[in-house]
DNA sequence: GTAATATACGACTAAACGAATCGTACATAA
DNA sequence: TTATGTACGATTCGTTTAGTCGTATATTAC
């Protein structure tokens, strides 16, 4: 269940050529040292972005990345999507990556991770970087919230 | 953002446990063959879920598994949070495998994971292996509603 | 008693994946 | 012309996943 440091250094990274947005390249090497991610490693996660058509980069001295497209037309639900490939908690309640499972008619508890699934898309599609970018940061208490209510945690 | 292959071993045998509730013991062989698991993959399974006192098991000729609680009492959150360990999409947002990161107090998305994780948790801590054997197949068109509606899918 | 059918338990392995690292070529502004 | 950038492919390395295998032990039917 878990999403993979390509995805989060990105989402680092983009939020960071948010705040810059309209204000000229940043360079990797400074994205790297703000967001704490390895240098080497965001070179390729930025080119990959770029590909994408989320990011235009801008050659030689004084370079860098800026955002290629506004911050709303861009939703975290894409990088994740990009960078992890299957959201899906299981291949046979996948669009992108369905596989077709031999238990299907008999299965119990597919119902059951089409709905996370389902949340989880919802979410992740609709906020964009703009939406998020405005949000506060998360409190420590907010963390372990579900247990103190009576959930597990997880 | 997937369960491994684990956890849905252990659920598809726990299902068929559920069904010959109070009807004797199930052999591995005959919990394999049904679920088109491998055999000894699944007896490794089996036998973590005896730790966790989920199943008991009959030694012997004529021996097998039998579920040892209730279908009421075990939920599917406690075998994904077993077999998987974590299931927050990023370690930040994690109760019981929480690992603080240098970006926690300008993070801008880790509230949005805190919600899918939240959203997850609560569906598979509140499904039982009673409640989800109720519920009724998937349809095929299930899968692919959320694209229908506007959603990128997953 | 013994053969057949079970679970119990530890060790081992092959392949895939994640998370980088490295070398080097090319671009451009000061 | 040099310092500072991006571009791109190849390689490495540790971990995890998804098993397999050997062997010991327990129980029952005959």
């Amino acid at each position: 269940m878990k999403i993979s440091r390509k995805t989060d250094y990105a989402l680092r990274a983009l939020f960071t050529l948010v705040e810059h947005y309209h204000r000229g390249p940043v360079s990797v090497r400074e994205l790297a040292r703000r967001n704490d991610v390895p240098k080497r490693f965001l070179e390729q996660i930025m080119l990959e972005m770029k590909v994408k058509g989320w990011v235009a980069s801008v050659m030689g001295k004084q370079g860098g990345y800026v955002l290629a497209k506004s911050p709303e037309s861009i939703t975290v639900g894409q990088v994740v999507r990009h960078f992890d490939g299957v959201m899906s908690p299981i291949a046979c309640v996948s669009v992108h990556h369905y596989q077709p499972c031999s238990q299907e008619p008999i299965c119990r508890f597919r119902r059951l991770f089409l709905d996370v699934r389902n949340h989880a898309s919802r979410l992740l599609e609709s906020a964009t970087l703009a939406s998020i970018y405005q949000g506060k940061p998360v409190r420590p208490e907010e963390v372990f919230a579900l247990e103190l209510t009576g959930g597990a945690g997880i």
